[in-house]
DNA sequence: CCTTAACTTCACAAATTTCTGAAAGAAGCG
DNA sequence: CGCTTCTTTCAGAAATTTGTGAAGTTAAGG
């Protein structure tokens, strides 16, 4: 029997976490493909797939993954590794890098801030609307210096509990 | 010149600022309409307007409107208020409850920790898929925790910033 | 208790999104 | 330097999502 690493791991099981993960994530407003992507990487023992490997566990086509692929490296979900040898390419999480990108989502807030200001200024400071506005920039302004000292207290808090990598 | 409140508004600029917002909204997951009707709610100067001025602004069937508002209303992002004569409804943004709906997202939290706590179960906690599992596990419950702290230091931020409502 | 105004639900049409197959594009290896 | 292997791009088919019109439901007011 194929036993490479060290336990046993149940096809079935492994796909049932698959698309029950991804589905939460769907429901979160990822998209499908990306989705099952990041789930099947979560899912795997080494924590990367090449496209290959993952084109044939979720049944996709190449192109797919492709697709997906691209879509959580510019969220900073996954990175890209090129194997030195081959021209295979290979997708890790890296486990204590994705979920700082997906609470964090500097980007978002950015930009919400952005147009939040812009609404400020088009309907003017001094009205109500616009008071409403400016409290939320500063809600996140407020949020984005707190988000960072938390993240802080996290690595602490996480060597604590497993030690560093 | 119907000017009720205070200051004039122009319906260019609070359309330019509710597309370019609700845009915004959309491109971080939610639906394109009740990214529209928020942004339109956001932008009225009472924070509250009826299905009837909403459908009038948007340009859209009072049954898009119905089902924006639902949605939005399941999400905490809004509250419906019955007028007490007329049979209209309202519809409310809470300026400080709709942000803390939107960053804290307590039930999207919840689901992934289950879904995550059922990986690590039918994966194996001693496998190294169970225990990346596992530490994203940790990292939630923590954030959990930390979250509730910086809305309690936010909420005296704010009345330092603006006084109390 | 009937009328009327407002909101909701439902089935369907339209628009958008998503995935595939095929072809083109890189990059190692002989 | 050409062959081979893997990845990406692109056009189109299929499926899903989204918004409308029309009928249905609830509740105020006469």
């Amino acid at each position: 029997m194929a036993e490479s690493s060290a336990v046993e791991r149940d096809p079935k099981a492994v796909s049932s976490f698959v698309e029950g993960f991804a589905a939460q994530l769907v429901e979160a407003g990822m998209a499908r493909m990306p989705s099952r992507v990041f789930a099947a990487l979560l899912s795997s023992d080494s924590g990367a797939m090449t496209s290959a490997e993952l084109g044939e566990l979720l049944q996709v086509s190449p192109a797919a993954v492709s697709g997906a692929v691209r879509y959580l490296a510019q969220q900073h979900m996954v990175r890209r590794e090129r194997e030195p040898g081959s021209r295979r390419e290979r997708y890790r999480v890296h486990s204590d890098q994705w979920y700082e990108a997906l609470t964090s989502r500097d980007a978002v807030l950015k930009r919400w801030e952005h147009a939040l200001r812009e609404g400020v200024d088009s309907l003017g400071a001094e009205t109500p609307a616009g008071q409403r506005m400016a409290e939320t920039v500063a809600f996140f302004e407020f949020m984005e210096g707190e988000l960072a000292q938390v993240m802080e207290r996290w690595r602490a808090h996480r060597e604590e509990l497993f030690g560093q990598d």
